[in-house]
DNA sequence: TCATAAAATTTGGGATGCCAAATAAAATAA
DNA sequence: TTATTTTATTTGGCATCCCAAATTTTATGA
């Protein structure tokens, strides 16, 4: 009856594949203990644990980096992650927002099979609630090339592709704006005091701040 | 991130209950640690810790009892794993046969909205593939008087309500014969000798032994 | 360079769950 | 009633993850 091993080791492979693919590309001991919420002193004995099993390497200047085998696996995690916040969004009628921690939990649960029925239910989406994209079976990541609201061109018709931040709050926060993937959107004015911008959207215009709209990514 | 405490914990409410509700009504150690396929030694560890947390009792002949708080939380365990098996069926097209070790793992996500929602999307479903009862979110349980097709009368139309065994050999054997949850059955036959039985299902007359026939629960 | 701050590492534990082997107690059979 | 078997219990360990509190190493800035 008892599964579910290793189950720890798969949150820190996802957690250093998001840091390896975000701003920073060098990950730290502190900075993936920062990631995952726990002791560096945890964090490192299990990266030891996970560099025999060559999962990560340790680099000498104490870089952890993802091996291929690392990363392949981290990317199935991903997807799970993924495709289980589809099926909560379209199938259970979750909000966005409402969505990540359970999918915290079901991403865990082993099975290839179930994962593929699972795709083939939600009739193979690209892209999870929050516009990421879902790795396909063998972990192949189709990345669209998006930019920032606040670079993208004026008075040009843009669409919301995903977010630099998927935090509660800038969910919420959008909800409340009534924006969501895959709305079409066009900025009609900047404010070079601050950044902020008028924007088009369903025919009406809306304020952004600058904050805002560097956090919504877009493609033209 | 979670970390699936007292994830065992359900393991042994649940086994706890199969037992309590089965054939042997008193639990001892012995009987627990093999429907656990545990070792005897863990099982009485586990087994004083659950009775610190109310959640057994053990009585002075050595007797592992659940407790009403402890009946209530197998149910929910149960009643979540036998949703996960409608989903797994209906949703994504898996036999009856191939479910069980999917529900063990999906029936310890922890969310009592998600099991209402599931529940909801599955169409407030009375019983799993197997036949069995979902109790409610209260955990009550509405139990169907069933009788072994074995017992039932001769020339008497009967339902197929649900199975005496659920292993994976005979639900094998039940696909191969055609026979499902719901379908019509008639005796037409006992033979006195080995108890076997010529049974009308679905316009043809079909043999089974009598320990197929006892282990198929029909109504009336 | 030298003090200080930050990061890495070591050490000693803790909780949950699991096992094998030894022993004690109870039940059963001869 | 004894001998034998079964069941219960104790003991010492192991694996997985986790923490706090040193300590050591490395980086940084004055
Ligand atoms: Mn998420
Ligand atoms: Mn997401
Ligand atoms: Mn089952
Ligand atoms: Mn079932």
């Amino acid at each position: 009856m008892q599964h579910f091993t290793h189950h720890s080791e798969e949150n820190y492979l996802k957690t250093l594949y998001k840091l390896e693919n975000g701003k920073v590309k060098k990950v730290n001991n502190i900075a993936l203990s920062k990631a995952l919420e726990l002791n560096p002193a945890t964090v490192l004995e299990m990266v030891r644990k996970m560099a025999e099993r060559q999962l990560v390497e340790l680099l000498a200047d104490k870089t952890i980096q993802l091996t291929d085998k690392g990363r392949k696996k981290a990317l199935q995690i991903i997807r799970k992650h993924r495709l289980w916040e589809v099926f909560l969004v379209d199938k259970l009628n979750y909000k966005w927002n409402e969505v990540h921690d359970l999918a915290e939990q079901l991403e865990h649960i082993e099975s290839d099979d179930l994962i593929q029925r699972l795709e083939a239910f939600l009739g193979f989406p690209s892209v999870d609630p929050h516009g990421d994209p879902i790795p396909d079976e063998h972990g192949k990541l189709k990345k669209i090339k998006t930019q920032p609201l606040s670079d993208a061109p004026i008075k040009k018709k843009v669409t919301v592709a995903s977010l630099a931040n998927s935090s509660n709050e800038f969910l919420k926060y959008l909800d409340k704006a009534g924006i969501s993937i895959g709305d079409k959107l066009e900025v009609l004015e900047v404010e070079a005091f601050d950044g902020s911008m008028k924007v088009l959207h369903k025919k009406s215009s809306i304020t952004l701040s600058n904050e805002a709209a560097s956090n919504i990514l877009v493609v033209v």
